[in-house]
DNA sequence: GTTGAGCGTT
């Protein structure tokens, strides 16, 4: 199963495609995924990458932290649970 | 054509 990546601090140009291509340099990259405005379609800023394997992952954070796509230094960092499959939703996102 | 801290929708 992979691990989610939480990557922030993108350029308003970096798509999924970017975000997998510098993070297959960690690892194996199951799937890339830039959040964009629902509304406009846009991006937004920030985005989620899910690695083949905590290793991968763990490099991603290691060595993609802080390295610049499209101008930008990037943040990456494990990302917080989105729906879970159970009905503990409620709890664990609690900032 | 714009904006800038952050943890997302099927």
């Amino acid at each position: 199963m992979g691990r989610r990546l939480y990557v922030g601090n993108l350029a308003w140009t970096v798509t999924d495609q970017d975000l997998q291509d510098a993070f297959s340099e960690a690892g194996k990259v199951e799937s890339s995924q830039v959040i964009m405005d629902r509304a406009t379609n846009r991006s937004r800023g920030f985005g989620f990458v899910e690695m083949a394997t905590d290793e991968a992952a763990d490099a991603a954070i290691k060595r993609l932290n802080g390295r610049e796509i499209k101008g930008r230094p990037i943040r990456v960092n494990e990302a917080q649970a989105r729906t879970g499959g159970g009905r503990s939703q409620g709890s664990g996102r609690e900032r």
